[in-house]
DNA sequence: GCCAACGTTGGC
DNA sequence: GCCAACGTTGGC
């Protein structure tokens, strides 16, 4: 079992959009590191649904269904994933929160901001968690 | 809205 | 293969 944390702005695409729809299609990654990263999920996998730009926060838990296949969008050699929620997080933890968390702080979410979707340690998914207040 | 940080592209 | 130029992301 893996952890991972996907970005997307809520302006774009929101945690509650998640929960309406019931399921998504994680595509349209453009970078090979995330691309990468999304090739390492497995179904049943879980991941943190970030909200950048607005809010900066961990918002909710979804789980992915669907393990990479080819992103129809392109004739490149991009991969897509299906997520779907589980449950919304408690109170959201805030990217404030996470850079000054001795566990959280190292995360590639803070090193490297700009990667949209990022690997967690099951400590530092537990930590979340914890700070979410569940 | 600005700009720093980073990744990608393309000329050499 | 190096590196300057450019585009994009995302925090502020």
């Amino acid at each position: 079992m893996k952890y991972w944390i996907l970005k997307s702005e809520p302006d774009v695409y929101s945690y509650s959009d998640l929960v309406k729809d019931g399921k998504v299609t994680w595509d349209g990654i453009r970078n090979y590191q995330a691309r990468n990263n999304l090739r390492a999920m497995k179904t049943g996998d879980l991941a943190l649904f970030y909200h950048s730009n607005v809010g900066k926060e961990a918002v909710g838990i979804c789980k992915i269904v669907k393990e990479a296949y080819q992103d129809a969008g392109t004739d490149g050699d991009w991969s897509a994933v299906d997520i779907a929620p589980v449950k919304p997080l408690k109170k959201p933890v805030t990217l404030e929160q996470i850079k000054k968390d001795p566990i959280l702080k190292n995360t590639l979410l803070v090193r490297n901001s700009r990667i949209s979707v990022s690997p967690l340690n099951s400590d530092e998914y537990k930590r979340i968690l914890t700070l979410a207040g569940s």
